[in-house]
RNA sequence: AGGCGCGUAGCUCAGUUGGCAGAGCGCUACCUCGACACGGUAGAAGUCGUUGGUUCAAGUCCAAUCGCGCCUACCA
């Protein structure tokens, strides 16, 4: 065989070579020339720590898609790229490996921990950003960005500060979720609810040196310790006796008050609310409305502290355990009844969450998000699909404050200090020589550390320079689209808005595509700490890239999670193989470029096939740009496969070798040529490496292929347009082809056994059409002899098919036995009489005839009136069959 | 508790304005005909979760219902 190309597509070699070749070649760089339309994509940063997982791929494979298009169109493409810092994770990750070698993050101290996080991120920070090369990610790497890079780090502080100066950032004691074994904070957007059967616990609360007592129902008995009040509903008469006394709290020595409060739910367990302001979100604001103390019964730690007296110490599960047991053996704990509600949990270490007074540092969002709701509202940012804009109104108009600091330490330092004299508050970009209110130099910066999604927030501007006013943010601010997952909708999303909007007043991104979460079998979200991941990269090694970024396309329909199945990447595996051996086909016949040449003598088949080469191109065109990626994906690969594999090239083969003249010859080849230079361009984005490699054989193409210009631009097609004449005289002949194979594979003829045919048409244009396609009709459906005729004497011993306005007769004489015959045909008129039911039905009522479209009508009577003949057609054969059978 | 989504061929999933149900894999039969067995040709297979409604016409719109899943939430 003398091809240029293997047998089979070997995707590894293929696929490191031409990465290389892309990134020496400065083939994913931006230019800052503003001549050129830009597109921008920024990169939602995956964590340094990250490994590779579906998610990503899919995400990386949209944007790359994106990009690779848009490029082929002609923008300007920045595609930014970069990692994030990941507070939390990371500060896990490296406290885990210090672990493993005995040592404790706090023996090291901070300063030494940081450092080691940063050797760390050097040894193992950039296997994330390998991974995403090995996807074929063709981001701008030169401008690679961190979330903790010092650029990055001054628009944080920069950030932080003139937001505390316009009053946007507060520092109070707050009630907030609490992680004690990461020992920090956590945003309400980093608890996890989880239903939990846990139980509801009753117990009596003694009345101070009378009788009885109201009875209080807690699934957390332990935080009774902290109580400092009961609050019943003011106008709930069964304890309006109580009001002013005062309780004994059990197991200690303190007594308590019953207080008035609306917002007891009368209905709710016994109406009668313990009150501890220092562990419960809402009994804090019950406890400051009333002025109660708030005494700290559970630790940062998850111990008890000292205010919990004997319990001093104890595990907070343990003292739970312990609690319920002296109250059982006091006789106050009246009832236990099963209760399932929902339990927080971290969202890093899974933890159960304790909500704990702290001071923490807040952002106001209120103001800011008001504005990215008006944004979003007003068309500057479309969020696509559409269905996700009712979520994102929802979170933005129910907003609460965002508690911004993290008691670790990996991250952005909060610029805030405080003087250990006076006890001053400075924010500052540096830290100051001296204490502005009393001037003395003992200053203390704030140990906390950001929350990550901060820094994220400025990501959109913060990449291109932010504070700075440079040419990159002139050129690609804002963004064309954000694509992410829409698990980080509230997370990244809306916080970017908030701060693109407040900084650069103007929205960060024109539109965000939402795509699906990649799921496991049991359709939970796929995630390392949850361990239920399938890595991408044996996928890759297995199929290859192409058809793992081939099978995310096509299962990327808007609006559905993802279950990945290996079978579905074998087949896009194979769809590969396929375009591959076309390739390699056509490189047996190409042997030089033909991107010049005028098409002339064009046969149906050729027409017919840049007819559909066009359409296709169209097709994939609104696709993309309309985010619908998986239509993208199956326009194109119905075309390759079934139009353009099994009937085009199938259909010159004769010209190809030769049988049919050097013109019919020639303008085979061109159209070969131009059919398989555009196929390469417009499946270039969603599988750039074979696309590289054909194109790289491909005579008469220059350069690499993310050079090329997508077809639905190039003029130079347009001339041979659309040809509808062509589509339609195309269906006829490969209907005539299928009906007779459909003859020889239902009566099991070999296919070596060549048929003799007749068909006949009273239609004139159809006997033509025919009689100039005979050869195409000879080949495909594999005959020994053709014959067109009008309407005439029909020979009795054959088999019927019909196609259009063709009468298709199969001679079967010494082939088939009749009973077989008569057995189709009848099977065939059964089919048909069903079908001709509905549509007489459907006529038949007056309602449809006279208020359906009158195109739909005429199509349906057109429809009822070719069954009719057809199935006719059918019966006169089947007597003759018959009659055979009987003579 | 509220909001959202899903239920279509054995499996995994498409189906944009209502107008003859599709793909991939699997399955059946036949086929090594000068790209490809990771292939070719033909075929079987669905009461589109259930019920009711709107309409000449419903997988598609409306209501209810069952079964899943997700997100948001301060009911102890």
């Amino acid at each position: 065989m003398d091809s240029i190309l293997d047998k089979g597509y070997e995707p590894r070699t293929v696929e490191e070579r031409w990465y290389a070749y892309w990134e020496a070649n400065g083939m994913f760089a931006a230019s800052e020339d503003p001549k050129k339309p830009a597109y921008a994509i920024v990169i939602p940063p995956p964590n340094v720590t990250g490994v590779l997982h579906m998610g990503h791929s899919l995400n990386i494979t949209l944007q790359d898609i994106l990009c690779r298009y848009r490029r082929l169109c002609g923008d300007n493409v920045l595609w930014m790229p970069g990692t994030d810092h990941a507070g939390i994770a990371t500060q896990n990750v490296v406290e885990r490996s210090l672990t493993a070698q005995g040592v404790d993050r706090h023996q090291l101290g901070r300063e030494k921990f940081v450092e080691k996080v940063w050797e760390w991120r050097k040894t193992y920070g950039s296997a994330i950003i390998n991974q995403l090369k090995k996807l074929g990610a063709s981001c701008d790497w030169e401008r690679e960005r961190f979330t903790m890079d010092e650029g990055l780090s001054r628009a944080v502080k920069k950030v932080f500060v003139q937001l505390y100066e316009q009053g946007l950032i507060y520092r109070g004691n707050y009630i907030i979720n609490w992680c004690p074994r990461c020992m920090t904070a956590l945003a309400d957007l980093e608890v996890e609810h989880e239903a939990h059967d846990g139980n509801l616990y009753h117990i009596l609360y003694p009345v101070a040196g009378g009788e009885g007592g109201p009875v209080v129902a807690t699934t957390r008995p332990e935080t009774m310790l902290g109580d400092t009040a009961v609050a019943v509903h003011p106008e709930d008469e069964r304890y309006t006796a109580l009001h002013g006394k005062q309780l004994m709290l059990p197991l200690t020595n303190r007594t308590i008050p019953v207080i008035c409060d609306t917002y007891v739910d009368r209905k709710f367990g016994t109406g009668a609310l313990k009150v501890t302001p220092a562990h419960d979100p809402n009994d804090f604001e019950i406890g400051r409305i009333h002025s109660l103390a708030s005494p700290k019964v559970i630790g940062d730690d998850g111990l008890m502290t000292g205010e919990a007296g004997k319990y001093k110490g104890l595990e907070r599960f343990a003292c739970r355990a312990a609690v319920l047991k002296d109250l059982e053996s006091a006789g106050l704990l009246v009832k236990v009844e099963p209760y399932n509600h929902g339990v927080g949990h971290c969202y890093r270490c899974h933890t159960v969450v304790e909500p704990n007074l702290s001071k923490q540092w807040f952002v106001k969002t209120k103001l800011l998000a008001e504005k990215a709701l008006e944004a979003v509202k007003s068309g500057q940012t479309k969020i696509i699909p559409e269905k996700w804009t009712g979520d994102y109104y929802q979170w933005m108009e129910n907003i609460r404050d965002w508690c911004i600091s993290r008691q670790i330490w990996w991250g952005h330092q909060i610029p805030a200090w405080t003087c250990a004299q006076c006890n001053e508050i400075i924010v500052a970009l540096e830290m100051p020589d001296r204490c502005p209110a009393c001037n003395s130099d003992h200053l203390i910066q704030d140990p906390d550390v950001l929350d990550t999604w901060f820094s994220s927030a400025l990501w959109p501007f913060s990449t291109m320079g932010w504070p700075d006013d440079t040419p990159l943010l002139k050129q690609f601010y804002p963004t064309s689209v954000l694509v992410t997952g829409f698990d980080i909708l509230f997370f990244w999303v809306a916080r970017m808005m908030m701060m693109g909007l407040r900084f650069m007043d103007q929205v960060p991104f024109h539109d965000v595509y939402i795509h699906a979460l990649v799921r496991d079998e049991n359709g939970k979200k796929m995630s390392k700490s949850t361990g239920n991941v399938i890595d991408p990269i044996d996928i890759i090694k297995k199929y290859g890239t192409d058809a793992l970024r081939f099978t995310l396309t096509a299962f990327a329909a808007q609006g559905r999670d993802i279950k990945l199945s290996e079978k579905r990447i074998e087949g896009y595996r194979n769809f590969i193989n396929k375009l591959w051996n076309a390739a390699r086909f056509s490189f047996m016949h190409i042997q030089r470029d033909h991107s010049a040449a005028a098409f002339s003598d064009l046969s149906l088949p050729d027409r017919w096939i840049l007819d559909r080469l066009k359409t296709v191109t169209g097709q994939v065109t609104d696709a993309l740009d309309s985010y619908r990626f998986n239509d993208a994906a199956g326009d194109v690969y119905h075309f390759v496969w079934h139009e353009f594999c099994d009937w085009y090239l199938e259909f010159i083969k004769p010209a190809l070798y030769g049988n049919k003249g050097d013109d019919q010859q020639q303008s085979a080849k061109h159209v070969l040529w131009r059919v398989l230079h555009d196929t390469l361009i417009l499946l270039h984005p969603i599988i750039p490496f074979v696309t590289e490699e054909i194109w790289d054989k491909l005579p008469g193409a220059q350069g690499s292929i993310m050079r090329a210009t997508f077809p639905f631009l190039e003029a130079r097609l347009f001339p041979i347009g659309f040809d509808p004449d062509a589509v339609e005289q195309m269906t006829l002949v490969m209907a005539v082809i299928n009906a007779i194979r459909n003859i020889r594979g239902e009566m099991g003829i070999s296919p070596s056994q060549a048929l003799k045919v007749l068909i006949q048409s009273g239609d004139e244009k159809t006997r033509h059409l025919l009689a100039q396609n005979k050869e195409f009709i000879y080949n495909l459906a594999r005959l020994s002899d053709l014959t067109i005729t009008s309407a005439g004497e029909k020979p009795k011993a054959t088999a019927t098919a019909v196609a259009d306005q063709a009468l298709i007769l199969v001679y079967l004489e010494g082939i088939i036995d009749f009973d077989k015959e008569a057995a189709r045909l009848l099977k065939e008129i059964v089919k048909i009489n069903g079908e001709l039911e509905k549509l007489d039905k459907k006529l038949a009522n007056p309602g449809f005839v006279n208020q359906a479209k009158p195109e739909v009508v005429d199509k349906t009577k057109e429809q009822r009136q070719e069954y009719a003949e057809k199935r006719d057609k059918f019966a006169v054969n089947l007597e003759k069959i018959k009659s055979i059978q009987a003579g």
